[in-house]
RNA sequence: GCGGGCGUGAUGGAAUGGUAGACAUACAGGACUUAAAAUCCUGAGAGGGUAGCCUCGUGCGGGUUCGAGUCCCGCCGCCCGCACCA
């Protein structure tokens, strides 16, 4: 028997036009099935995708089909988070407008999606660069901005003066710009920002709750939140001409040192350090020094503590008589609690290093449980563990926590320029959203700014707000700022003569509630919420770990201020969520240390070892480490091509075997091989099992045989089903590679002997395999459907029934140890008696060689499992 | 520094506290072929023995248990995230 091959380049584009001429996952809302929404992360549109968008669209195709298989309804969108910075670089480099550099792409990388055979919905797709999508968008805005949820607020930025841009803090580089390479400035500018952290109890407290995350992603919210208990506290100034305030307020988590306490430290951009330096030059010197330093975070760390003694004292607040020197230090943040501190030497190791610096007293005021009052020294390092207060009056004896709550009460008892003098407080770490761009690819924040009237919000009846299409690109900077006439226009208030602003969001405002639009994409509000309610949440959400912080909190805070502002009836968007893997790929070098491509390299192997030359010069190459596909590395594999020479199949077998899904992946030629044999043997087994003929009443099969076969597909077809919720996509694969083996195997005995039952467990085994197989490669699948002469289409077959009679075993084998070392294995029936076993088990030769006609000291029997002789 | 995760054959990786290495890749041998490719079959953790078998083996050292890759304690190494957050 002879099978022609399967040929995917043929196959693959026929199935993709049948399940689009069909509407096959075109999902409607009012389907009577169970809703299942399967979400991926949209990708940025640039043009091409990688096989990083393989992988996870792969595995979010695999559990849509498989929910449609179980007979649920299944939203499976997509679509394109289009705004964003390198639009703009492509329109100035270019002379391309950033709208038609946008949307051919897009046109592009649809092509490649469908070319993946992917089980989207079409339909619901759009780009958040669309004005229909960014007109609801600004809708929002002035929603949130009626409730109470967007501020406008000054704030410091970073500052690129040659793009004449704010850049974020990812894009400054050891200070200076990524792009230009300027020296960033830190500019106070006034921004809009969205009251994310109103929502930062609530955002902590609800991780609790998401138990189908990964437990990674919530604790790395839980630090980004950053919750910490504490006291603000107020230290009276002692009366100084310099200083006009009353009193300085410092946030702190250790109120029971306040005994240790040595000095007190203000940010350089607390407003009474620039009080102070409009009389002190030194002081205000010092201050600018501090700003040089402030970019450039990574030398922070090592960054020593620097100080400037103000000249003024505080009064102790429980040592009656004592002062303590107020100091401007390099490391207080000014965003953080109040931008002021006070000192325990003995007790924090960064008040340690500046006390040392300065000479400053250091005074322990814990001591460790075991050490002696009288010997105990505070040396290099600060003691920050529990213990006992001491040297510190009423809170002699107590623990930390102890004292904690009663220098609390204590403190709030006292009045400090008639106010207490201490306030438990709760700090995060969180700070407001600043969403404001200088650019212009964008959605423009619908805000018009008058001299009358002040910031006064577009009538909603006026918008969108469209960007225009005539942008100039001939300086950086904000076009829409240069753009001659687009900004001026009448106020809505007083229609006197006003300006629009000309900021726009932040893309990751795009991508907050995108997966609450494709519930209704056409809606004329942002969301329909009697649709969004009977699909959100999302079910399941797949995507890259890189937005385990920003896009996923900033998804959980919007579906709050939507919840807020009536659009939708939840606060949490996604109820599973899953952080894929990355795709990485071999690097490989030239002897000149040119990073080459992968199919610039051809490899010999001699035995284990591999060896690598350039293709057109055959000189050596070094074979490199595995790193993540990077364009500059050169290690990346086209998916286009994997479709073309192998199939869209056989790349998605891949991309699913072997490795975890959260994992990384190495892509190797091997592995692609191994994935494309498979899929022929597939379907080689189902065209030799097609050339069987009729049964031969004269044939005898072993029942045996058959029996096995069929219990193994039943097992199978519950095992894949069982992997696949649970997102364990590679041990899926395994069980269908098992089952296959086992087909394989089966097959000639059933063509040696054709017996009715043998036909029919081999068909009904094959059957399952390729509907088990079906949402991994589905266009293999859909052939091998058809071949076998089903009806319709295996996308729209249910899942295949389990027969629990077939799960289960009537003998196991039952591993026998003596003193917990394997010596033999016996099969038993199942259940058998304890009696038998023993019996039996004592009588085996390895065993009755170890007890040398002793009794065993113990005897271990876990039916149907394992017998342990202790000898 | 803090937090999270991970260490298993040549490689990717399996393994509700119960037969470690499923499944795959690479490799070796064989069949088919004039030959190669493809395909099929077989072998294989390491070491020892003609063989039945034996010893060792999941980063290292302890512990709990009849039994530990799995649980506990202490190290070592790697990866990721955050980082002067008072």
């Amino acid at each position: 028997m002879t099978v022609e091959r399967y040929n995917s380049r043929e196959k693959e584009p026929h199935w993709q036009k049948v399940w689009e001429d069909r509407q096959t996952f075109v999902v409607r809302d009012d389907d009577a099935r169970d809703p299942y929404y399967v979400l991926e992360m949209f990708p940025y549109p640039s043009g091409r995708i990688h096989m990083g968008h393989v992988r996870n669209y792969t595995m979010g195709d695999v559990l849509a089909r498989y929910m449609r298989a179980r007979g649920k309804n299944v939203l499976h969108p997509m679509g394109w988070d289009a705004f964003g910075l390198p639009a703009e670089n492509a329109a100035m480099q270019n002379k391309v407008p950033a709208r038609d550099w946008t949307y051919a792409n897009i046109a592009n990388m649809k092509k490649q999606l469908k070319a993946i055979g992917l089980s989207f919905d079409w339909t619901r797709e759009f780009a958040t660069c669309d004005v229909a999508y960014y007109n609801q968008q600004q809708k929002l805005f002035l929603d949130f901005l009626a409730a109470g949820l967007v501020t406008r607020k000054k704030s410091k930025v970073n500052w690129d003066p040659v793009d004449m841009t704010v850049l974020a803090n990812e894009q400054v580089i050891d200070g200076r710009a990524w792009r230009s390479g300027a020296v960033v400035e830190q500019r106070e500018l006034t921004q809009w920002f969205l009251k994310i952290s109103d929502f930062a109890e609530d955002l902590l407290d609800a991780l609790d709750g998401l138990d189908q995350w990964p437990e990674k992603v919530r604790t790395m919210q839980r630090n980004w939140i950053g919750r910490s208990e504490g006291m603000r506290l107020l230290f009276e100034i002692v009366p100084s001409p310099k200083v006009t305030g009353a009193a300085v307020e410092v946030f702190t988590t250790r109120p029971d040192t306040i005994f240790g306490a040595s000095f007190i430290a203000l940010s350089p951009d607390h407003p009474l350090a620039g009080e102070l330096a409009a009389s002190d030059p030194v002081l205000a010197e010092f201050i600018a020094e501090c700003h040089r330093q402030g970019t450039a975070t990574e030398t922070l760390e090592k960054a020593e503590k620097l100080g400037h003694f103000t000249g003024i004292h505080v009064k102790h607040p429980v040592k009656d008589g004592e002062v303590l020197p107020v100091y401007v230090a390099n490391f207080v943040l000014m965003d953080y609690g109040t931008g002021a501190i006070f000192g325990c030497p003995a007790h924090d190791q960064r008040d340690l290093d500046f006390a040392v610096k300065y000479a400053l007293p250091v005074i322990p005021v814990v001591l460790p449980e075991g050490a002696e009052p009288d010997h105990f020294v505070v040396g290099t390092e600060a003691y920050v563990g529990p213990g006992k207060i001491y040297h510190s009056q009423f809170l002699d004896g107590l623990s930390v926590e102890a004292a904690k709550k009663k220098i609390a009460e204590y403190f709030g008892a006292k009045q400090v320029d008639g106010r207490p003098q201490g306030k438990v407080e709760v700090n995060y770490r969180l700070r407001d959203w600043g969403i404001s761009r200088q650019r212009y690819w964008g959605c423009p924040i619908p805000v018009i700014h008058c001299e009358e009237c002040g910031t006064v919000p577009v009538p909603v009846e006026d918008l969108p707000v469209k960007l225009p299409d005539d942008i100039p690109l001939d300086k950086p900077g904000n076009a829409l700022d240069h753009h001659p006439s687009w900004k001026h226009v009448a106020c809505p208030n007083c229609g006197g003569a006003a300006a629009r602003e000309t900021d726009t969001m932040d893309t990751f405002v795009d991508s907050s509630w995108y997966f609450a639009r494709f519930t209704a994409p056409n809606a004329a509000n942002p969301t329909d919420p009697a649709i969004a309610a009977k699909w959100l949440p999302v079910d399941q959400y797949i995507g890259g770990v890189e937005h385990a912080i920003l896009h996923l909190l900033y998804s959980r805070f919007f579906a709050r201020a939507m919840k807020k502002t009536g659009h939708i009836g939840l606060e949490e968007p996604f109820r599973g969520l899953f952080t894929q893997g990355m795709v990485t790929h071999e690097t490989y070098k030239s002897v000149a240390g040119e990073w080459l491509a992968p199919t610039e390299v051809a490899f010999e192997t001699n035995g284990t070892a591999r060896t690598a030359r350039h293709i057109s010069t055959g000189a050596a190459v070094e074979i490199g480490s595995i790193e993540k596909m990077s364009k500059s590395k050169k290690n990346v594999v086209d998916p286009d091509e994997i479709v073309a020479t192998y199939g869209a199949d056989t790349a998605r077998w891949f991309m699913l075997s072997d490795s975890p899904p959260e994992r990384d992946v190495q892509w190797t030629e091997a592995g692609v091989e191994g994935a494309s044999r498979f899929l022929q043997r597939v379907w080689k087994l189902v065209a030799e099992s097609l050339e069987l003929g009729l049964p031969d009443p004269a044939a005898t099969a072993d029942a045996a045989e058959i029996l096995a076969i069929r219990k193994i597909a039943h097992r199978t077809t519950g095992n894949v089903a069982e992997e696949i919720e649970g997102l364990r996509f590679n041990r899926a694969v395994a069980q269908i590679y098992e089952l296959t083996n086992a087909l394989t195997r089966f097959l000639p005995s059933v063509a040696a002997a054709p017996t009715a039952e043998g036909l029919s467990a081999l068909r009904e085994g094959i059957q399952r395999l390729i509907q088990v197989t079906a949402p991994m490669m589905p266009h293999l699948a859909e052939t091998c459907w058809v071949a076998l002469g089903k009806e319709g289409l295996v996308a729209d077959a249910l899942w295949p029934e389990v027969d629990p009679a077939l799960l289960v075993e009537d003998t196991v084998t039952v591993a026998v140890q003596v003193n917990g070392k394997l010596r033999a294995t016996i099969e038993l029936p199942l259940g058998a008696p304890r009696e038998h076993i023993e019996q039996l088990v004592l009588s085996l030769e390895p065993v009755a060689r170890m007890l040398e006609g002793k009794p065993p000291r113990k005897l271990i029997i876990v039916p149907d499992r394992i017998v342990n002789v202790v000898v």
